[in-house]
DNA sequence: CGATTATGATTAA
DNA sequence: TAATCCTAATCGC
C-alpha cells in the first residue's frame, strides 16, 4: 500500500521499535547481502521518509535507501524471528522487533550525496513539517499537461499516488483532465490543503481513506471497505451514484466522476454579451 | 497451475 | 509510450 503516507508511517514504526537499537541485519533471499553486512551491528539512529523514498541512518556513513515500488512490503514478523516467509531482501531485528522487507524497487546504500540528488529532485512532502506549496503552485502554472498527470510527478509534488490523486480530485471537484495551467489559485490551495488532510489520516490509521464520516454515517475506523473511497476502483460515485468513467492520464488509469467532477467550470446562470 | 493484478518509477525508444 | 523490474494474492480453468 504505498503512497506517501505509507512510507511516512513506516519510517515512524521504525524509529519507534528499532531506533537506537543495536540492530541484526540480513538479507534471507540473499540479494541484498553486502548491503545488509554493512549494517549488521550497528544502532538505527533514524528513518525519515520523503515522498514515497525511506532513508535509514545506520551511523555508517552510508544511508539505506529503500523504494517499495508498486509491490514492495516492508513489515514486522514474529519475535524472536522465525524462519521467513517468500523473498525477503533485507531482514531487520532489534531486541523485540523483527522487520521483513520484501520486493522493492529499490533496496541500496547510498553516500549523502546520492541522497542529496534524489531529495533535490522531489517537489514539496505535503507530510513533511516543512514543507512549502509555492514552488509546486508555481510549476503548475507553466504545463499545459492535465492536473491528473501532474499530481503522479513526485517532483511536482512528493508522495501522492494513483490513489490519493484519483480521490484528491474528487474531493476538489476537479476534471483529471484539465490543464494544470487552468487550476486557480483557490483550487490549488485545496488540492494542497486536502493533500496533506488526507495523507496525515493515511498516515496516522494505515489506511487511505478519503470519505467524511458525516456522509457515511460512521466513524473512519470502523467504515466498510467499499465506503472508504468516492471514486478509486469503483463503478459508482459513493456521493451521487452516477456511472463512474475511468481514462488513462500520466500513463495510469484513473477514475473519476462526470457530476462531481464537470469538465468545465458551470457556466454562470446569466445572460451572456451578445456575440458580434 | 498459469494468468492477472497491484497504492511505482526508471530506462529505452 | 512501452518495456522492464520486484513479489504475492487472487482468480479462472
Amino acid at each position: 500500500m504505498p503512497e506517501g503516507h505509507t512510507i511516512h508511517r513506516l519510517a515512524r514504526r521504525l524509529n519507534e521499535t528499532l531506533g537506537g537499537e543495536t540492530v541484526r541485519a540480513s538479507s534471507p533471499q540473499g540479494r541484498f547481502e553486502g548491503g545488509a553486512a554493512a549494517i549488521d551491528g550497528n544502532g538505527l539512529i533514524s528513518a525519515e521518509a520523503w515522498g514515497k523514498y525511506l532513508f535509514c541512518d545506520f551511523g555508517t556513513g552510508e544511508v539505506l535507501h529503500v523504494h517499495l515500488g508498486l509491490i514492495g512490503k516492508f513489515r514486522t514478523r514474529a519475535f524472536p524471528p522465525e524462519e521467513p516467509t517468500g523473498a525477503v531482501r533485507l531482514r531487520l531485528v532489534g531486541s523485540e522487533h523483527t522487520w521483513d522487507l520484501s520486493g522493492p524497487t529499490r533496496c541500496e546504500l547510498l553516500t549523502p550525496d546520492e541522497q542529496d540528488r534524489i531529495v533535490e529532485r522531489l517537489g514539496p512532502d505535503p507530510l513533511r513539517r516543512d514543507a512549502d506549496p509555492s514552488a509546486a503552485r508555481a510549476r503548475l502554472a507553466r504545463t499545459e499537461r492535465p492536473i491528473g498527470a501532474t499530481l503522479l510527478d513526485q517532483s511536482i509534488i512528493a508522495g501522492i499516488g494513483n490513489v490519493y490523486r484519483a480521490e484528491l480530485l474528487f474531493v476538489c471537484g476537479i476534471h483529471p483532465a484539465r490543464p494544470s495551467t487552468t487550476i486557480t489559485d483557490t483550487e490549488f490551495e485545496a488540492i494542497w490543503d486536502e493533500t496533506v488532510r488526507l495523507l496525515r489520516i493515511g498516515e496516522r490509521s494505515g489506511r487511505i481513506v478519503t470519505t467524511d464520516p458525516e456522509e457515511i454515517g460512521r466513524p473512519r475506523s470502523r467504515m466498510r471497505r467499499e465506503d472508504r473511497l468516492y471514486v478509486y476502483h469503483r463503478e459508482h460515485c459513493r456521493r451521487c451514484g452516477a456511472a463512474l468513467r475511468t481514462d488513462r492520464i500520466g500513463g495510469r488509469p484513473i477514475t473519476h466522476c462526470p457530476t462531481c467532477q464537470p469538465a468545465k467550470r458551470r457556466p454562470r446562470a446569466r445572460a451572456r454579451s451578445p456575440r458580434r
